[in-house]
DNA sequence: CTGAATCCTCTGCGATACTG
DNA sequence: CAGTATCGCAGAGGATTCAG
C-alpha cells in the first residue's frame, strides 16, 4: 500500500472513531429523543418529557436522564414547588448537539415523505 | 391553554415525531457506523466495512445491511469477481444523511476533547 | 411530582460454525 | 468472500409498587 493510500485510510479511521465516540453517548432507544425534547423547549420538566416521548416509561426516563447528566449533557435543577418538580436543561456542551437535532428533525420529515410516497 | 401556547406545543410535537422517525431507521448499535463507513468511502465492500467498525460481527453486519437496504438507504451490488465480492453504496436518499454524519463526526471529536480535558 | 426498587420478559447482540 | 444457522446470555426495557 503506497503512502497516499495509507493516509487516506487513516484519515477515515479517525472519522470512524469520532462517529463511534458520538454514538457511545447518544445511542440507545431514547437518548436522542430526550435531548430533543429538552432542546426544543429549552427547559423541560420530568413529566413533560414523559409526555413528549411516546412509549417511554418513567423508569427508563429516569435512568437515561441520569446517564445524560453524568455525561455533562444536561443539568438537573430541583425547584422547590409543592410538590417538587424537577427541571432539565442542556449544558453548554449539550447545546452543541442542537445542529444534529435539527438535522435529524429535517431528515425525519423528508424520510417520512419518502416512505409515504411509495 | 390559550391558542398560542397550543400551537407552540403542537409545533414541537411534530418535530418530536420527526426525530423519532429518524431514530426508527437509524437507531441500534451499528447503523450509523455502517452508513458512515460507506459514506466516507463512497463505495465499500462487506469485508471492508467489517474492518472499519471495531467489534461488529459479520452476522450483525449482514443483518443491519439488509435492514438499511430495505429502508432504501443503501444499494447492494454483487460484483462477479472470483470469489464474489459485494459492494454497498448509499442511495440518493441515503446520501442526504451526509450532513448528519459530518456533524456527528465533528461532535465526536469535540466530545472526546471535552472528556479528556477533565 | 419525581423518582427508586422489584420483578419479570424479551430481544439485541455476540460466539461459533457451516455453506455457495 | 459474503453471508446463514444455531445457540445462549446480558442487559434493555415494561409493569407495578413504594417513598420523599
Amino acid at each position: 500500500m503506497d503512502c497516499e493510500t495509507k493516509n487516506f485510510q487513516q484519515e477515515h479511521k479517525k472519522e470512524m472513531r469520532a462517529v463511534q465516540d458520538s454514538m457511545d453517548v447518544l445511542s440507545g432507544k431514547w437518548k436522542i429523543s430526550i435531548i430533543s425534547s429538552i432542546c426544543f423547549y429549552n427547559k423541560r420538566r420530568f413529566s413533560d418529557i414523559l409526555n413528549d416521548i411516546d412509549g417511554i416509561s418513567n423508569r427508563m426516563l429516569s435512568k437515561e436522564l441520569k446517564e445524560l447528566e453524568i455525561n455533562k449533557l444536561i443539568i438537573r435543577t430541583v425547584l422547590d414547588t409543592q410538590p417538587v418538580t424537577v427541571q432539565y436543561q442542556l449544558t453548554e456542551h449539550g447545546l452543541t448537539l442542537r445542529t444534529i437535532i435539527n438535522n435529524l428533525t429535517d431528515w425525519g420529515i423528508a424520510h417520512r415523505k419518502k416512505i409515504i410516497e411509495k
